[in-house]
DNA sequence: CCCACAATTTAGGCAACCCTAAATCTGGAG
DNA sequence: CTCCAGATTTAGGGTTGCCTAAATTGTGGG
């Protein structure tokens, strides 16, 4: 695989701590698929920078400092207008896209950036629903939840998936899911196992398991203001 | 400055094979701003590759192999079109785009210049009047020259500006000149010290230095057989 | 024909990445 | 409160680049 720079590192920090606060030199080797020992190492000199791009507390995690969240935000801007450029004017497929962005993203420069988000009119999310950070790098509050802690028998709309797994994607579309599909969870089997869903308008069916359930996530559609109080399905978490 | 890739040794090879047959370390090294010693080491990386991209005899300078002016002309490709992308559809000046393809060259994939050179109509020329290598790496031969050595008296049309000095494309644009300009050459001074030009039509002058004439090339407008191609879409700004 | 000088290569180091194997902590089970 | 397994760091190397300084070598002028 391709080397990992240190933008890579920043980016990885800032998405694993919407997990956990503090982040494990294992999730971060984890999620970057190289050795331990190259987090470490990677996380003294984020420390080291001036000014420093981590805390890091050897052995108990690190965490991004404000000064390394806008870099890491900076990168996830250029990724995620990249991705929209290469689905909605070059054509990729939403497979295909977030490779191809992993490597332009440290090699386009701000005017770059700037002169493509005029381009495409500041898009708001990128093909997978993710919130694109505008010029002054903010989000919109996150108010999707992953499809697997879903409530059941209430409508629901697809607004987002993961993007790092292509085969995930695919499963994805070929279930006939894609950003917008509105659905319902029928029935979800003991422990998660398996998710009953379906899908409006049309009625077609699906069934998922927890992995692609972790991976889509969605929004109910009538926001409600008042639970039904008919006694529900007895919910897992 | 950024470092410099083996890729860019490969295109730098090329430009200056067009120059000499054999290319010196000395030259390599002056043409991508490293040291000398830094050449020679990739001069013999080359040479080790599995296949060969570079014949290199030590002390005396070095070819490119096939394979390597194969892969030379498919970053060339990139490079070329890259500019076309950013000049035609994200509006960089011309004297920026050079920069901006330097970087992105490395990290576009071969299907992302598929779709881009298809979006942009398989463009035959960059913004500077470089032709661009087809798919199967195709160049069309020279016709034209430098200005510093067109003969006096006789219409010619701008066919091509040399790329890498922003400074020299300014002061080409501030002097009025453009791909597709007319122009006569009135006068030379000895030693083609300044060259008085015409520009047509609207009768402009100008006077050019030894530099800015050699990185300016030119076609006489009667053409002798061959029509010229298309030229590129509009003039930069 | 020789020798000095310019061109080139060699030697020895640095930075950003990577890895494996061997310490060394830390926290949770008992 | 101990002890161990898993998490983490340290040690020691590798690769691709880059650089300076010190050899070399080839060649053109005398």
């Amino acid at each position: 695989m391709p080397t990992v720079s240190m933008e890579d590192y920043l980016k990885a920090l800032y998405h694993l701590e919407s997990r956990t606060p503090r982040v494990s030199t294992t999730a971060l080797a984890r999620w970057l698929h190289v050795a331990p020992a190259s987090a470490t190492e990677m996380l003294r000199r984020l420390a080291a920078w001036q000014p420093p791009l981590v805390h890091y507390t050897p052995r108990h995690g690190a965490t991004l400092t404000p000064e390394g969240r806008r870099l890491a935000l900076r990168i996830i801007r250029k990724h995620r207008l990249l991705e929209r450029f290469l689905h909605d004017i070059l054509g990729f497929p939403w497979d295909a896209v977030h490779a191809e962005a992993e490597r332009l993203e440290h090699a386009v420069s701000d005017e770059f950036i700037r002169r493509l988000a005029a381009l495409l009119g500041d898009p708001a999310y990128d093909p997978h629903g993710h919130p694109i950070p505008g010029p002054d790098l903010h989000l919109p509050p996150v108010t999707d939840t992953p499809l697997l802690h879903a409530p059941p028998g209430v409508p629901l709309v697809v607004k987002r998936v993961s993007d790092r797994d292509p085969g995930l994607l695919r499963r994805i579309t070929e279930l006939g899911l894609h950003l917008g599909q509105r659905l319902i969870v029928l029935e979800r089997t003991p422990y998660d196992q398996l998710l009953h869903l379906q899908l409006e308008p049309g009625g077609g069916r699906a069934v998922v398991g927890p992995r692609l359930a972790q991976s889509i996530f969605v929004q109910q559609v009538e926001p409600p203001i008042t639970p039904p109080p008919a006694a529900p399905l007895e919910a897992h978490r």
